[in-house]
DNA sequence: AATGAATGAGAGTTCATTCAT
DNA sequence: GATGAATGAACTCTCATTCAT
């Protein structure tokens, strides 16, 4: 089942990669089958990558260090919180939209102990809920909103998030497209509602 | 090497797999392992179980039955909307607080593709969700809360609830308690405040 | 081909490990090659052993342990120096008749570089050397043998003895053990002799 | 990563693979460390020998061959015994001292079963033992010597004399030139003194 | 001649599961 | 019921060798 096109062998692994593990998990898919999703043999899967986890972890790493960049850049505009989550959440579910694999990968690989892979995903997580929260508390500061623990909401946004995500993951297509165009918008009302403070 | 006080066995091994499973993830931990935790060989192990899946199935199941249980009885009670969340996760809270590993078990085990448990586990999730959904529905149609895809929002609702408490689970004791004393009353006046109608 | 009597798998395993691995070398033996000459499964082997290593490992260090205090006896001994020689060739080679393939491996596979096992063995063959080096020593103090290089002269016969051994094990039974009857005298003559200081 | 004046590639992957070799032995150096070595790619090895074996089998077979007419020439002068054995340690010593690596490997590599490579230095060996058994054979009839067998004395000088080369190539280099400068003169009289006949 | 990506057989090792005791 | 040694299928990973370029 090779993917069509100019991509090297190294992309071709990663997205079999993606596809198989998508579909059965990381400890269940084997390095053959992955090998066989992208039209080589076992061995040569090692020509590319040191180890099997290897394999999805340089995808992560690449893939969250540009989200964490895109992320950074909305957070650092001059535009109110609100708009600020909006805009991410926009970006986030168009990219996933795009993604839908990838996406899966990470939801159901997030916080595997002893795995390097777990361990990153945990990392960055945290990380963005630590940003987050740095977020709301400026806000916090100002009086914007109301009392609470920053990184408490930070957390429950993110889970939030990754919860519609999932669920819209696991809809046919039609139903996925509709509850990720509509996602940005009502998450950023519900968290945006939900924290700020009581006009009156 | 437990040895608690009148237990059977069954119970012995299903909290050992339980601690050993929140430590090192289902696939990364051996019947081996589980027994010896449990004080037992490897082989008693399956005079009480049909296989590995088996050990933590059971529990989970009966888990989540005894915990439909408790959620159905406070959608019944004829109290607002409000109350009924802050109920919930109250009594979910303070039971999570005295089951760690499980909550840590469960989490991590979730949407695991190609296992039964995380099949089961996934099922649950989404009945839970409809069930929320329709909670939503009712008071949207009472005109009580803004308008909103409730499925979305009951999906977020989850993943906030399951989010903040991964957060504490990471965290020292202390912590933990503190999160999860304040994470009831916070989330749910973050959920109510979300999605009410706005009183101008 | 399973041995006869009441010895344990470990000692099974053992000795089966010596007997393919004389035949073979250590790399050219598989764990399963192993495992069939001891009538059990390759799995079984990894019951009682470590890794492949492991199996052979052990058996050389408990070997070589005795050996060394053997000699050491007869070191401490209070007789002449030839006397000591002959005495611990003779050991040294009634032994070896008991234990051809053992000696076969561990003249095979001494000095592997990176290997647990070859450093082993290279490591026991210094001190012994070191060993009769500094009984070398004495002697040459109380001006007993003529002028020479202690070490030099102990690796020597440390050389010669093995490789005696080795021409005799390459041999038919027969001529072995004519070898091996008569090369402990031999060779204690021909070393005295050789380092002796000449009487007028 | 070499790149010798004139040298054809062909040695250059001979020289190569002795050094590789020699750190760290046959079974353990792949082909593409020792191409790396030459500063080749593997696919290069490949037009030079027949096979892995192949690449050092040439270089020990032409040593050997060298080595045996040296000896033979040696043997075939017309002077004393002790004369010879001087004279062909000198010169295997000297020789030894410009090719350390080579040294190594024949050592190390020696009675490999299984391996043509070792079978074709078992051989060698079991020839020069031949060889100086027969030298000793004539002295013997002459009664210049004691009564001994021909072959164990000769097998022990063999083993004796590789003992000795390798005790120094474990050596630093200091260590080494200074016993392999003495050990010609140390080995020959060691020997002739161990098996000629007591001159009263 | 030279390359080095691709191969695939086969190695060591793990571990859920069985079963004789 | 309890045991734990034995099993063997399956996995990850290595590497000599080939061959299209």
């Amino acid at each position: 089942m090779k993917k069509s096109g100019k991509k090297d062998r190294r992309e071709d692994i990663q997205e079999a990669a993606i596809e198989v593990i998508a579909r059965k998990g990381y400890f269940q898919s084997t390095v053959k089958q992955i090998a066989e999703e992208a039209g080589v043999s076992a061995g040569t899967v090692y020509n590319y990558f040191e180890d099997k986890q290897d394999i999805i972890f340089k995808t992560f790493s690449s893939e969250l260090e540009d989200r964490k960049k895109v992320y950074e850049a909305v957070f650092g505009k001059d535009i109110s919180l609100f708009g600020q989550i909006r805009m991410v959440l926009d970006r986030h579910f168009s990219k996933a939209a795009k993604q839908e694999q990838l996406m899966k990968v990470i939801i159901q690989e997030k916080s595997k102990p002893g795995l390097r892979l777990g361990r990153k995903l945990n990392e960055c997580y945290e990380e963005g809920i630590l940003e987050v929260a740095n977020l709301v508390e400026e806000y916090l500061e100002e009086d914007q909103i109301r009392e609470c623990d920053p990184t408490v909401v930070a957390s429950a946004m993110f889970g939030a998030v990754e919860s519609v995500m999932w669920y819209g993951l696991l809809r046919d297509p039609e139903t996925r497209v509709e509850i990720f165009d509509q996602a940005p918008d009502a998450l950023a009302n519900f968290f945006w509602k939900g924290m700020k403070k009581q006009t009156k």
